[in-house]
DNA sequence: ACCTTGTATATGCGATGCGCACCTAGGTGT
DNA sequence: ACACCTAGGTGCGCATCGCATATACAAGGT
């Protein structure tokens, strides 16, 4: 469970979708209403809208993305998100926690049929 | 992120303890002071000891784990458990969740620089 | 007798996270 | 005026989680 220690308080639940959030962005830039259809028509996860947006704007004050309105288009305005240094930070230790876990797991599923072993209380073995 | 749906409601927050505690007990059996020594020990994520118990605790609840007591041996009695049919499935759709999760990361990545598109509103093409 | 240490399980509290439902608002078409 | 799509956001209630703390059994020391 060893990361590079910038995000070490993240949570594996939201950061789920963070880490889907991140990957979409990487690269370009992107509104919370194309991000929302753009999971939604993947089906990359079932978040919904609320928790997609409400998302953005915490991975914003956690400096992983900064955003800027547009409102070049029709319609209402929109809040353009771009990926940061931090966030391509965040994507990399996510990739490498996911996949220590996944070896984790393989570990201890490996380690299977140990003999249920009794496990000495405090006494010396003496007894 | 398809998965059974025999535990569709599953969040890979405290999931994640659960999967490692699964994958300690697939096997044979152990109670929690065990569990979390092992967890120490191994370095399998820093999770506290009271988290781990409700964790077991919660598990029983779901039908991933049964429980029984033991009084055979010195000292406070042991809460002993053991995965059941559905904690198999669990660890099943968990492992699958993680793989797909990898996967669809990989894809998303994968389809970078993406030019950025004026996704047209909900006007007709022929602007 | 009393205290400390180790074993073993569990709860209370405060903060956070998240799903659900709902709200605001701009713009277009009827 | 009204419906509908786009776009972003909030309030509420419930679950979760870390931290600290509580409870209890047993052994050893003094």
């Amino acid at each position: 469970m060893q990361r590079t220690d910038a995000f070490a308080g993240f949570k594996p639940s939201g950061d789920m979708l963070t880490a889907h959030l991140l990957a979409l962005l990487q690269g370009w830039t992107a509104y919370g209403y194309d991000l929302v259809q753009r999971l939604e028509d993947a089906g990359y996860g079932d978040y919904n809208k609320g928790s997609i947006y409400r998302t953005l704007r915490q991975m914003e004050r956690m400096g992983l993305v900064a955003s800027d309105w547009d409102t070049s288009t029709d319609g209402p305005a929109r809040r353009m998100y771009t990926v940061t240094q931090g966030g391509l930070l965040f994507l990399k230790d996510w990739l490498t926690l996911v996949d220590a876990h996944r070896k984790d797991m393989e570990t201890l599923l490996g380690m299977s049929t140990r003999p249920i072993e009794p496990p000495d209380t405090h006494r010396s073995p003496s007894s």
